[in-house]
DNA sequence: ACTATTTCTTAATCTAGTTCAAGATACTTC
DNA sequence: GAAGTATCTTGAACTAGATTAAGAAATAGT
């Protein structure tokens, strides 16, 4: 397994000569997980910031009623995890598990922290990726306020096709917001009218 | 008005030398706005990063129905405005206003581009920055879906005390993704149980 | 101080979305 | 390939929260 994927990656957002790229790709430990399998677990303080080489990942919060609420899915490309759980050094309140068999880079905390310190571009890079899940997160707060469910499917559809086949009906509604029967009811209603 | 209070504000994150907290201080610019003015309206591309010194803004997006929905709120020592209009350069779908007389320090965004270049502490401090609003936002987020809104209402008061003293209800209901009218059920339930 | 406007509350009615329970499909695993 | 498990759907009964409309309380403007 190789780790130039993220190469590919951090080089749309900054640019590295041959040796810090060498460097950065050493650091990043890869691991294969199996569907199902957890990357991290809520309760344990969170080690690995984790980027997703292949497959899919999702990350959720389990509340006082053993449900489960899906923060964020991660394909290809992406980065998820707790944020908060590794940069304060506190137990996590959410679990990250694969939902296909997947191919992971984790970049345990030191190292991100020598990365930053060491190389003013990955502070930049982790500075625009967090810049732009901020302006995500936003819109589906306010998504989340001002459109009806029905709307918000039809948004998440468009805007991640490629989920749908990775990621079973009931933890998209998770991430919406609703019940699985909810969205078995607005899926009809959607086949209906066409 | 004195600019001083922001270099007080990253001092807590990055070190700095005098000469550059001066050049630093120097691209800012200072404004009084009025309670009830904008310093962002939406439809127009943002041109500045905006920092509180003193009073209280909010940010919100108007939907297709006029109704306002408020993404945040900002007193003092905190930024806001619309990341993704200043940063790719679109229309803004937010607008920012006073919610009383505020004192405020734009960032215009080719200021903050040349800080970010000259200054790796900026980049830094900006990172972090967007870090620790980004651990807010996905926590807003799953609070909406696991939380009903007279816990979230709870948490709201107990995390922004602050707030109740600048922020007319009706906002902190917009804020929390409900009507005034439920707000008001909620605060008269919350009076009687105790 | 008086008036106008905005904010907050109350109550009745309504609805988007939940809960519960059961059956239908798919997916694993041995 | 049969049996077991997880996912998806359906429908009936329910509820958290919305809507509408009106009055009360607070703020602002002159």
């Amino acid at each position: 397994m190789n780790t130039s994927s993220f190469i590919t990656n951090i080089r749309k957002t900054v640019n590295l000569n041959e040796e810090e790229e060498k460097y950065i790709e050493s650091v990043f430990v890869p691991l294969r997980v199996k569907q199902g399998e957890f990357v991290e677990h809520s309760g344990e303080i969170t080690r690995y910031f984790i980027y997703v080489q292949s497959g899919c990942l999702m990350t959720y919060f389990t509340d006082k009623d053993a449900f489960d609420h899906v923060a964020q899915f991660a394909t290809a490309g992406w980065w998820t995890g707790d944020l908060h759980s590794i940069t304060k050094g506190v137990p996590s309140i959410y679990s990250t598990r694969a939902l296909a068999d997947s191919e992971v880079l984790l970049l345990p905390k030191n190292s991100q922290e020598e990365l930053l310190n060491k190389y003013p571009q990955m502070e930049r890079y982790f500075r625009i990726l967090y810049q732009n899940a901020l302006v995500t997160h936003l819109h589906r707060i306010i998504q989340g306020h001002a459109a009806a469910a029905d709307e918000r499917y039809i948004s998440f559809r468009e805007k991640y096709p490629s989920l749908e086949q990775y990621v079973p009906l009931k933890y998209i509604a998770s991430y919406l917001g609703i019940t699985p029967e909810f969205l078995s009811k607005i899926r009809r209603r959607l086949m209906e009218s066409r």
